[in-house]
DNA sequence: AATGAAAAACTACACTA
DNA sequence: TAGTGTAGTTTTTCATT
């Protein structure tokens, strides 16, 4: 349930759009900065940033940290096929994924396969641990595919700590 | 090249990796609220973050946005398969993805896929015009695979304005 | 849009493990 | 020596006009 239709008061104009952009890179930029940047004064900025943080437009604020830097060094791409798709399975399948904080990414797709995940752990035993309670365990997983990532060419992604 | 073993002055310790808790979930969380919950004083806590932010631990303060927002509606899986994978191919990859702001993200992996990628378009339109000049252009590109995300059910990334 | 008050971030310095 | 806490300074945020 849930999804996010919001009030969406208003549709970004440019400036949010600009705004949005610098924040995106780096939302520590004092707004004075900002409004330099963009043409407005700092208060408009500040207003604006709170409107799209409370229109939900803006949904967190976080530091992005490097996984290598907390022994996390199992990056992996996961495909997992259900055996049927009927809706209860679905998301019985999502409420497990989301819940499991190794799961960084989950994504619900088209063609053939059930879910997409990206997984992060300290090393392949914990990998292998977790596909066992998340996977095998469970009747309704029909099989899935793990691809580990060598290299992590661009993932700036907010990762949780285990 | 370029990996980014980093002076990597000192290991973290304990209340490193709980301010690194709390700031990646908010980074707005004052200085001293994070000191009362981990037990320092204020100024201890700014200097960790700092030394953390030059030690690259810290990688980037972002603010996450909503891709619905943007007007993004298309959210592909893409697996690509490489004709040969010697070193030149693979850095000629690497540079294209890393260089084309619609792929958000991007892992070079095992497993017969040579990469899978995580990419953001307005709509059907504009993904398959990208397909086009980032694979079916090149011939050094041998197949690749979508799978279309019908629900992000998970993914807190740092998305790239279109 | 500009001013001013409140709060947060940062700095200097003395102290302690 | 490396790191902390106190206290004082500067900068940013936020509300009011």
């Amino acid at each position: 349930m849930a999804k996010r239709p919001l009030p969406s008061a208003r549709p970004l104009d440019s400036f949010d759009r600009e705004i949005l952009r610098i924040v995106q890179q780096d939302n520590k930029t004092p707004q004075r900065m900002i409004a330099e940047a963009v043409h407005l004064s700092a208060a408009a900025v500040q207003r604006r940033i709170a409107a799209m943080e409370q229109a939900g437009v803006i949904r967190r604020n976080v530091a992005l940290v490097d996984p290598d830097a907390l022994a996390v060094s199992v990056t992996a791409i996961v495909e997992v096929f259900l055996r049927d798709e009927r809706t209860a399975s679905i998301d019985r399948a999502k409420a497990l994924f989301r819940a499991t904080p190794e799961v960084q990414q989950c994504y619900y797709t088209t063609g053939g396969t059930s879910f997409v995940l990206v997984i992060l752990t300290q090393d392949m035993r914990s990998y292998e641990a977790l596909t066992r309670s998340l996977f095998s365990d469970h009747e309704w997983v029909a099989s899935f595919r793990t691809l580990v990532a060598l290299d992590r060419v661009k993932a700036d992604t907010s990762i949780v700590i285990p």
